[in-house]
RNA sequence: CGGGGUGUGGCGAAGUUUGGUAUCGCGCUUGGUUCGGGACCAAGAGGCCUCGGGUUCGAAUCCCGACACUCCGACCA
């Protein structure tokens, strides 16, 4: 194997991909599988990686105007039903309570697979008038889809996320609020994931149970598959009309208001793990990771050397950054290649000799570059140094999507991508036809990622059909 | 849900074909020597062999069943 491959206990991601990313998420000490099939454990490691996306996160949607709420879990059959194509959409991963204590219940209640129909039913009963619109709200918590496959953050049958659910007086304003929380997914996946994502709008074959319309990023893994980061949905005023919630407009007419919803979930944390990691285990962004410089003395028996590296960590720490030193009995060799596996961002070396010199040697996870950094300057250096590694990683994450996205004009061009080229993103023009996407599915493999925002116009005609091309869309193999 | 693979101390495996006292490496504990890329020596601890039935004097091993994990499809955040 390469020179650079220092840590043994993960599988090559070239040997298998899957495989590799399972080592990361039980080595790296992220998540454990629990007893129930499908449910996971997410660890104090993984969970604070969540806690830091959640934080930041939240923040932006505050800083929008949406309030935090906490609706129940179970919901009851009969309002889960009000809502035709919801249902549909849901039925066959909906997991079902059917007992209380010993008494069977009058009335299946479902776990909330999402919460549209709570939201709905609690409008209904609150809202009375215009004055009270719009309506932003946002919850974290968890939801249960009995998926039949699963795998750790990617697809498990309970997952946590946030869904935003909101109300609005006008059509415009509730379209203007799914494309500005899209942006906000967008943004977040740059600055805080580095990790590029394609922003567009999903066919009506793809599209959410309900939805008028729904909008996605979609970002590229370095196996170039297709992961689907988060979604926006605007629904129009069916689930209004569907759940009866209606309020007295500025007409003095009853009227139904216009409504969306948008969720992000731990998946993003595999989309990390995919967009980023390498041979050597988990590289993390600096945004998320819990640890963003772990200090490991070297040859920490002789004398002073203990000392001053605890003062490294609280001058670090008082300087805001998320610091950890690493003052075990291992050895040195050992350290590194443990918080390589764990994606610490920075490593900072202080031996004798540093101490000496006045200096540390401070190692970047993304890159493997060591500087020198005198002692003095830690406070401005760190933060300077996480700033690189976070450029560093988003270019190499664009590098990839840019350097495996294709354009096709025949369906042949596009299956050539996926059978010799490796996979990728083919961005073709398309009819609008749903039978020409299902084709596409049966004679490539790949499924219809979005219809970008960002449209060009590649051909005059569908690579399906032959026929006069609508809009161009972006094919690829998704997780 | 269809098709493969796997299940043995915390982790990774050998043993299963041909039934006969449960093995190895890592990790863990204690002591010592080490210490700038996964150190070494010594002594220890730890296992209803995934679970449930059966066959047998005797089952990790043979038979039946269940469950879990995993990979490839279909479905989905």
């Amino acid at each position: 194997m390469a020179k650079d491959k220092k840590v043994t206990e993960i599988t090559d991601m070239d040997v298998d991909f899957a495989q590799w990313y399972t080592d990361i998420c039980r080595k790296a000490e992220l998540v454990e599988y629990a007893s129930v099939k499908g449910f996971t454990i997410l660890r104090p490691y993984g969970y604070a990686i969540w806690e830091n996306i959640q934080s930041i996160m939240d923040k932006e949607f505050k800083k929008t105007g949406h309030q935090n709420v906490a609706m129940p879990v179970l919901i009851p059959e009969s309002l889960l039903k009000k809502e035709g194509e919801l249902v549909n959409g849901f039925a066959p991963e909906v997991a079902w309570v059917t007992e209380g204590g010993s008494e069977k219940l009058e009335e299946r209640l479902a776990f909330r697979p999402t919460s549209e129909t709570m939201f709905c039913d609690h409008w209904h009963n609150v809202l009375q008038t215009y004055r009270q619109l719009p309506m932003l709200y946002n919850q974290w918590c968890s939801v249960i889809r009995w998926e039949k496959t699963t795998r750790p953050f990617l697809r498990s049958r309970e997952f946590w996320w946030q869904e935003g659910h909101t109300i609005h007086e006008t059509a415009e304003e509730a379209e203007a609020e799914t494309q500005q929380q899209l942006n906000c997914y967008a943004d977040f996946c740059k600055n805080a994931l580095a990790m590029p994502v394609v922003k567009g709008r999903k066919t009506d074959k793809e599209k959410f149970a309900g939805a008028e319309a729904t909008y996605t990023i979609e970002a590229m893994m370095k196996d170039h598959k297709a992961l689907q980061s988060a979604t926006s949905h605007y629904f129009g005023d069916k689930f209004s009309r569907a759940y009866d919630v209606t309020y007295t407009g500025r007409d003095n007419k009853l009227q139904y208001p216009f409504q969306t919803s948008w969720g992000s979930t731990t998946r993003l944390i595999g989309a990390v793990i995919m967009t980023h990691g390498d041979n050597n285990g988990l590289v993390l962004p600096p945004a998320i990771a819990p640890i963003q410089v772990v200090v490991l003395p070297i040859a920490q028996h002789k004398e002073g050397v203990l000392d001053k590296a605890a003062e490294v960590v609280a001058r670090l720490e008082k300087s805001g950054i998320r610091v950890k030193g690493d003052f075990s009995e291992q050895s040195a060799g050992w350290k590194f290649a443990e918080w390589e596996m764990k994606g610490v961002p920075l490593r900072l070396e202080l031996g004798p000799r540093d101490i000496e010199a006045g200096q540390c040697v401070v190692a970047r996870r993304d890159n493997g570059e060591k500087v020198t950094v005198a002692l003095d300057e830690l406070e401005n250096k760190i933060p300077e140094l996480l700033s690189a590694v976070h450029d560093g990683l988003y270019e190499k994450a664009l590098d990839n999507l840019n350097k495996h996205t294709y354009a096709a004009a025949t369906v042949e061009e596009v299956k050539d991508v996926f059978e010799t080229k490796g996979g990728g993103f083919v961005k073709t023009m398309w009819c609008g036809e749903e039978e020409c996407e299902v084709r596409m599915k049966e004679l490539a493999g790949v499924s219809s990622r979005c219809m970008p925002f960002k449209q060009e116009h590649l051909a005059d005609t569908c690579p399906v059909c032959g026929k006069a091309a609508k809009t161009m869309v972006v094919w690829g193999i998704a997780y």
